[in-house]
RNA sequence: GGGUCGUUAGCUCAGCUGGUAGAGCAGCGGACUCUUAAUCCGCGGGCCAAAGGUUCGAAUCCUUUACGACCCA
């Protein structure tokens, strides 16, 4: 034995009985636990340490992925691999690892799939093969050179002439069999839900494409990608509670956005006529299967249209995209296949909510009535006709609409930004969209009167003065920019994220989002 | 906000009416050049989420708290 292996060991002895009395590592000066794993794995880059290697090289540079040597070799036989002249060299993570006394089997996964690489003395010779076998693990990312191989049992695998450890993974992985299940550490450590869960990683590409679709679907349209504020100095546009902050050097009050709906109109007035935007709102409600409070929306406004023209642009769109995501319009959703091929049924949710009820529509505009048959469904009435009826439809109504529906004509005074229907002051020009029990999509004729515009803000006002704390503010800025003339236009906001839920079977929008919020472990 | 359930080894889970904590995988030592959850022999590993209480004695019973899941508003 060297004198610097020795003087190794030794070290390693002393660093040992040091952890061994503490049982500690440390972290950007904290104390932390260390288990006996990962003081192990520690240990085991002593091996490249007494070598004079580099622990965490970066000189190696793949030229292959796993999904090459498979499309290239998949059916051949053993005997023209063990011809073939191919050479490879890939790079991924050790999922698994069968070891004999001078031979193992690597199961050697990138971002394209997995592959078999057979590593023997043979192969990578006597130093090589006993420095891989005092230092490569489960977990670990190596690098591996070969030739293509087919071993007795059949499988295609890479023959190892070069096998080096790139990075070593000082915490091991979840068990091989049953895997990470536990959600919680699945969300707090997303990156090892990735690394276990193959599924979950197709989940984040569908989004992928299902966004990509998206923009292509708007672009193709004329329709113009914008990017406006996310911080507000007021937050409108929703009705709904927005997240405080401040912003220091202009001492000023600012809200993270609930819905870019205003900035984007206002690009209407300056003649922009169709845009959209595809990214992050913020609205500061509780969590839940439903709700994150930071998720992405499309909102998008096309001048010269109207609700019923977005009805048609809608159908289009998730048609296009269950095509796209699933190969077809009817996609399976928790068990339910649903018909995403247009034309959509349509429903008025006055009509709804009678047919519900089981009376005449006429009898939701008699106040006592329906105040009547709001307490029978254990609601309280505030007073407020349109809202009693939209709460009685989110009660009976909307968990029964499983097969996409446009719902259609709102009551006016949940809809301060929407056209009033013709004819029909009470009700607007708007609908909803509703898939497998879900609002999916909101989209309106556009109010473009100031003075409505100005009068149904004060309206929001009163509310607020009330308690209602998701009235809008009254943005004074917005009317003036009416004022200037915006053309008469159709408006529309889709959730990205319930969306992405529907056409990957997703039954938590926590599946859908790659780190969802969690409270701290610990409390701060 | 309310209800139900959960939290035990790195991971997946047992642990009965209270009697000193268990398995598989992973890890450590050994054997093995064709495995597929490799196999065989041996060995370590735990503040039972946290704090209180009841008890001679608590992972187990009670209370509170934290975090999570599901359902409801």
């Amino acid at each position: 034995m060297t004198g610097r292996a020795r003087w190794a060991i030794v070290r390693c002895l002393r660093v040992e009985k040091v952890f061994e009395l503490r049982r500690v590592t440390f972290s950007r000066g904290r104390v932390l636990p260390m288990d006996e794993q990962s003081r192990q794995r520690r240990l085991k880059l002593d091996a490249l340490r007494e070598r004079n290697l580099p622990l965490y090289p970066n000189d190696f540079r793949p030229e292959h992925h796993t999904a090459d040597v498979q499309a290239a070799h998949g059916e051949a036989p053993a005997e023209a691999l063990a011809e073939s002249t191919a050479r490879y060299s890939l790079a991924g993570r050790v999922m698994a690892l069968r070891s004999f006394g001078k031979a193992a089997f690597l199961k050697l996964r990138d971002r394209t799939g997995d592959l078999q690489i057979f590593a023997s003395r043979d192969g990578l010779g006597e130093d090589s093969f006993q420095l891989f076998r005092a230092t490569v693990e489960v977990g670990d990312i190596v690098g591996v050179s070969g030739k293509p191989m087919r071993t007795k049992t059949g499988e295609l695998s890479v023959q190892a002439d070069g096998l080096r450890l790139l990075t070593k993974s000082l915490q091991p992985l979840p068990e091989k069999w049953h895997g990470l299940t536990d959600v919680e550490i699945r969300y707090r450590r997303r990156y090892l839900d990735l690394i276990v869960n193959p599924d979950v990683r197709k989940v984040f590409e569908a989004r992928a494409r299902i966004v990509r679709h998206v923009r292509a679907f708007l672009d193709a349209r004329g329709f113009l990608e914008v990017e406006t504020p996310m911080m507000h100095a007021l937050a409108g546009g929703a009705t709904a509670r927005p997240f405080a902050t401040h912003h220091n050097a202009l001492d000023m009050p600012l809200y993270l956005r609930v819905a870019p709906e205003l900035h984007l109109k206002r690009l209407l007035v300056g003649g922009l006529e169709r845009v959209y935007e595809l990214n992050r709102c913020f609205r500061n409600e509780g969590v839940s299967t439903q709700h994150n409070p930071e998720f992405t929306m499309l909102e998008f406004y096309q001048a010269y249209a109207t609700y019923e023209d977005l009805m048609r642009l809608t159908e289009e769109l998730l048609a296009g995209l269950a095509r796209e995501v699933c190969g077809s319009t009817t996609v399976p959703y928790q068990g339910q296949a649903i018909e995403l091929g247009g034309p959509y049924r349509r429903l008025s949710a006055h009509g709804a909510v009678a047919e519900a009820l089981g009376v005449g529509e006429e009898v939701l505009a008699r106040p006592e009535e329906l105040a009547r048959l709001a307490r029978a469904n254990g609601l309280q009435p505030d007073g407020e006709a349109g809202k009693t009826v939209m709460a009685l439809f989110e009660l009976l109504v909307e968990p029964k609409l499983i097969q996409p529906t446009f719902v259609c004509d709102f009551p006016l005074a949940v809809s301060p930004l929407a056209r009033k229907k013709a004819g029909r002051p009470e009700l607007v020009d708007r609908f909803e969209l509703y898939v497998a029990g879900r609002e999916m999509a909101n989209a309106f004729s556009e109010l473009n009167d100031p003075e409505d515009q100005r009068e149904r803000f004060a309206e929001q006002m009163r509310a607020k003065a009330k308690g209602d704390e998701e009235a809008m503010p009254f943005d004074e800025d917005y009317v003036l920019a009416l004022e200037y003339g915006m053309p008469p236009a159709g408006g529309q906001g889709i959730g990205i994220d319930r969306l992405v839920m529907l056409l990957c079977d997703a039954a938590s929008i926590r599946d859908v989002i790659l780190f969802p919020l969690l409270r701290p472990e610990r409390p701060a």
